[in-house]
DNA sequence: CTGTTAGCGCGTTCAC
DNA sequence: GTGAACGCGCTAACAG
């Protein structure tokens, strides 16, 4: 052990290697990275004083020269305690980094605390500092995110969890909520409702854009004027769904849900159901989406809705992957549909925590 | 936007910045890194450029002139398909980096596939590598572990989960296990049990060596011989615990268990006891460890003993911040004690997934 | 208040 | 087959 003093922090250098094996430190970095130009006994030599202190190369002064490529960047679009992102899912993400890039020896670095600038938020530091070479990020997109587009400019893999109107090369791996949002609209139009609500999240966000469309495309099709006024924003707190499912239900002409909201929070609606005096089921019908292809968000929904959000992510982290390791190229577009199910079997599945409140 | 063009690679430098204000590089790094010394007006157009181009530091080229202090590295100390590490826990685990770490800003490296070298793994690579400059190191440390003195050397802020007997001076947050199996085998004398079974799993691991020592202190004390005959290693696969609590109950001698293996895996001791014609809370008795103070692991047990080990670890993870943030001085020793408890009211936990299980 | 110089640890270029 | 010199982007020490 310590042959030698290694530098006065403690780590040792190429120059502390190269002076024990009596060569340059470029002979040391030959044999560091696997290139030929070295005698036999030389890099065998070198080898055993690399394992005997341990020796590792410094990534910064690495990173100068070429851009990392051994770690991936997990971003979130947006601060957590107003992200729609649960427990359960973001479980789900570790375990797919985890399989597709910690276990393949990469590293991945989180950035969950984006700061504000100025309207926007910046989400890829760690693509910037350069502390990795390439970004998966996490949540929606907010409408005027300009993060993203340097993304994109850069050149590196990446992968998003929804498109972008304002970038259409964008690389992601999401479900047509447009579609989602149409299918679901026109399921209730052809059992003869007229005006349906819909529960409405993500406000600035691009999932708000895109439900929005195919649910104005479904009215416009039946020749129904395009009734706004029953779209409900609503955010995330089981208050709000409360009362936005009590203020549209309040109005008799409304008739028919659509409970897209992401929460998943069957008891929520059925509140707001009983605050309006309506019964699910029997004075209103209600089409729900869920995010599990074998779970019912609600046993009186009349048709359940199924977003393969993690079907599609999962298949994109597979392909940004293969991206990351020079496998393939970039940009990947995966664009996953959703399923109309009349008929769900299984028991209800509870509303999942959102990641903040696992805080204490 | 692009007043001129940034660096090849698309990132902007320190002298970019500097050329487009018309100063010197060390003025610009002078205010990146607040420090006085720049004129309020200068420093004013500066911000402005840097604002504008969304100018970020090369974390590499920092991180040549002083230590990383922005990141805690989070490793693994052994391969996870090899760890007893939980869904649960790994997900608390996260959550707890996030609450400390990532919400005030620091970046997280995660290392979950630690190489082999020689005889122990080095899960430090982020911190020789200068990833990061601190470092939590999830699961038990192997007895002849050499990394953690490395890792305690290197004078940066770490913890670990448990002590370890060649380096008492490390810094941990963790729970007595000598003592939690000194009351368990203690309690189960005292009821007047002789030969007492143990299922003992982290074979080479420290916390192995806590619960022998626990174990036979105890025996000793009560004027036993040691039985080491009675301690049977486990793995943390299910059928190995069905066949270990099979055969020490095919032994009439053997009327008690102390169920340590950290596997929480009721269903697996019943199937044992059944194949060995063994009823337990009437043929036999056990003593349950569990990780939880209001769960239950079996009904039938006539004791749990709860282990702190995520309170340990949230206080030592809390220390760990501080520690970072230069708000103390390491290393962190926190032992907690165990508990014994007789009576334990709530429902009976179902057994954790260990995260390779989630793996498809 | 601001700029110059040098050097951090490494890889690249080119010469030996 | 090997090494010397340079430069990556940044900051500490020192000038002005």
């Amino acid at each position: 052990m310590g042959r030698s003093q290694p530098g006065k922090d403690g780590n040792w250098t190429i120059y502390d290697i190269a002076r024990l094996a009596g060569v340059s430190a470029k002979t040391v970095s030959r044999v560091v990275n696997g290139e030929a130009g070295v005698g036999p006994e030389t890099r065998a030599r070198i080898e055993k004083i690399i394992e005997e202190v341990q020796y590792q190369p410094h990534i910064g002064a690495r990173s100068m020269r070429h851009r990392t490529r051994d770690c991936l960047g997990v971003a979130i679009s947006l601060p957590v305690n107003e992200a729609p992102v649960n427990q359960d899912f973001l479980l789900w993400i570790f375990q797919e980094i985890y399989r597709l890039f910690l276990c393949r020896g990469y590293f991945a670095v989180w950035d969950m605390n984006p700061p504000k600038l100025g309207e926007t938020l910046d989400y890829a530091r760690t693509l910037w500092q350069q502390r990795c070479g390439g970004l998966a990020v996490i949540g929606p997109l907010a409408i005027n995110d300009t993060t993203i587009h340097r993304v994109h400019a850069s050149g590196c893999p990446y992968i998003t969890l929804g498109r972008l109107d304002s970038l259409p090369e964008v690389s992601f791996a999401a479900v047509n909520l447009e579609e989602g949002a149409y299918v679901s609209t026109k399921y209730l139009l052809n059992r003869g409702h007229k005006n349906i609500g819909m529960l409405k999240s993500f406000r600035g966000f691009q999932p708000s854009v895109e439900r929005r469309r195919g649910y104005l495309r479904a009215l416009e099709e039946a020749g129904l004027p395009p009734t706004e006024k029953y779209m409900r924003p609503v955010s995330f707190d089981t208050r709000d769904i409360v009362n936005a499912v009590h203020r549209l239900l309040i109005d008799p002409a409304v008739t028919a849900i659509i409970e897209c909201s992401g929460c998943e929070d069957a008891p929520a609606i059925r509140e707001g159901a009983r605050r309006a005096g309506r019964v699910p089921g029997k004075d209103f019908e209600i089409v729900c989406w869920t995010y599990t292809s074998d779970g019912m968000v609600m046993s009186e929904a009349c048709a359940h809705v199924w977003l393969p959000v993690k079907e599609a992510a999962a298949e994109g982290f597979e392909l940004l992957a293969q991206w990351f390791a020079g496998e393939r190229e970039g940009p990947i577009q995966l664009l996953y549909r959703p399923t109309l199910h009349e008929i769900i079997t299984g028991k209800e599945i509870s509303k999942p925590l959102r990641l903040f409140e696992m805080l204490s």
